[in-house]
DNA sequence: CTGTTAGCGCATTCAT
DNA sequence: ATGAATGCGCTAACAG
């Protein structure tokens, strides 16, 4: 009983016409007498057909899939956007493929795959910067890209302001009368060149600056991204002769690392010690953390979007003035932040 | 300037072989003098050329990509599959697509769709109970499937021995000297039928007869799945006359909420309630909670492994005796448990 | 060893 | 409105 793949023929042939007119009901072409159509669509049931989606492709010359490219997609953030961008390729005619990287000569290998036509239709690149040699292989290979929490002058991208989320994180602290405000981020050089954590630094150096307040680089610590690395940080900025009143993590994740520490050193929070997040990811809302929310799901939502449209669309990644969606961020308040004890 | 796809007869043509030739090359078939491969490798290089993938599969009747059908793919524990099964994947000739079903009836339109020729050469199938019928679909469909933490009397499956992992989770209280446990788990009846809460709890049932401590009734607590709905099942648990002095929850995100009640209430842990989860989630190390670790990126590996080998393998669906690995768990023992208070 | 040819299953002109 | 023919890009069987 090997599985008989039914086809075209074998439906046209049973209705009694052409492959041609099989095709056409199967496509909800008009120009089919709505008789002949209900019997084709009769016997469609019948032989319990299903068009070959790869015949399909072929014929289109389209691989009606698209292609997201993520890094460490285990991470909560990630995850969250995936999903986003999920919700919407279900209901679409498109298939989904998922390509993780974790190290860089992974991405590179994505990179170059995803830049041979045939291979997807378009491509979602979350988290990573691509190189002009890379853009240059989309551009050439004629693949649609959005970029996701990254950018590039010459294509369309949805990002958040990060400098903006870390001055409003830090402007939060600032205006409960903190200002002995520590740091936690990732590091400056990774094999990746994220750049949300160091952006968001940025905009705390800001925050600062713009209030007068003087930045003491001992509150400043990076370490690999994790709850553990950080709640390590944490410790190290505890143990400061003069420590911090607040602490900003450059993520969630981080913030949990932090929130251990103190919860370690018996520290009381926030009454002790306040921590603000970024990213605003689910568990945070749960353990009350105050933080940055960004539209991670919304962000998937308009990748998407951007890329059917694109895909769909006219310009052939000739585009002079590529869109930049920048989303907005806000501070969460919640329970891990207050005014600092005199 | 369109992007102008480059083929095999542009290759063959360009190198002065014949298309079988070029093929035969691409594909690593020893049938080919090694001078003309070299000249025809020049000319692809030159040439920039990529094998269609879809006109590949069109050809040789292989998608050549499995599909994985998960529900809640942001759940921790499923996304920790999920990358075990994308790390070896990664490595294959076939591609990954990914489908989120977050409703009935995105099941089963999942699970139909894919019961059709030429959609996917083989499918992973994650906590999701399949009927009969939907079986038989695929079988007729020639359609291999494992699944994974589930399963099926005439599929091969990976799963963990739930019931032995709540007898063990339990086990482990009682001797520490706790006897007045409670337990928080999923609803029953639930849209998916999840069963590895109920028989996390059969496990413990037994545990509980095995040594002879009759089981209150009041102690048992279910609600959606979801860190907030613990917290409140445990505040319910806390407010008994006769309160629990250890609680079992049939996963780590339930008892993170239990963690989450017990501060608010300023109950120490593990002094005065001990507390142990399930699953082994990374939340869960860096939580130090005291859990039941189940191989989770190990099973998705696994089930890549045997369904690739159900794809190359011979047996069409008609194993009369389909492989059935079950992965071992243990408890973890970290901080959230200890000896009852007097 | 290598060129030629016939499908794979479907969409799409082009006639009718 | 509908049937027949052509092509999508590649693999595999068949000659040579």
């Amino acid at each position: 009983m090997p599985p008989v793949p039914v086809t075209i023929y074998d439906v046209a042939k049973e209705a009694g016409v052409g492959v041609g007119t099989v095709s056409r009901v199967v496509n909800n072409n008009p120009r089919v007498s709505s008789e002949t159509r209900q019997r084709v669509l009769q016997v469609i049931e019948r032989l319990n057909f299903h068009p070959s989606p790869i015949a399909q492709r072929l014929s289109l010359r389209k691989t009606l899939s698209i292609g997201v490219l993520a890094v460490y997609f285990t991470r909560p953030s990630v995850v969250e956007r995936l999903r986003g961008i999920e919700s919407v390729i279900a209901d679409s005619e498109y298939d989904l493929m998922v390509y993780n990287v974790e190290t860089p000569s992974r991405r590179d290998e994505c990179f170059r795959s995803t830049a041979s036509t045939n291979r997807v239709d378009g491509l979602i690149v979350i988290s990573l910067a691509p190189a002009d040699e890379d853009v240059g292989r989309w551009a050439s290979a004629g693949v649609p890209v959005v970029l996701v929490d990254t950018s590039h002058p010459t294509l369309p991208c949805i990002i958040v302001d990060d400098i903006s989320g870390g001055y409003k994180a830090t402007e939060h602290l600032i205006e409960l009368g903190h200002t002995n405000i520590g740091f936690i981020g990732d590091p400056i050089h990774n094999a990746f060149n994220f750049r949300s954590s160091r952006d968001r630094y940025e905009g705390m150096c800001r925050a600062l600056k713009d209030h007068g307040i003087v930045f003491n680089p001992e509150l400043y610590q990076a370490g690999e991204h994790g709850s553990e690395s950080a709640r390590l940080l944490a410790h190290r900025l505890l143990d400061l002769q003069d420590p911090p009143t607040a602490i900003f993590a450059a993520s969630d994740t981080q913030a949990f690392g932090v929130l251990q520490a103190a919860k370690e050193r018996g520290i009381q929070i926030p009454q002790q010690l306040s921590v603000i997040g970024y990213d605003d990811v689910e568990m945070a809302e749960f353990l009350n953390l105050t933080t940055v929310h960004q539209p991670l799901f919304d962000s998937g939502l308009r990748s998407v979007d951007l890329l059917l449209q694109s895909i769909d669309g006219s310009d052939p990644s000739g585009a002079p003035d590529p869109v930049r969606q920048q989303l907005p961020v806000h501070v969460v308040e919640r329970n891990t932040t207050a005014r600092p004890m005199q």
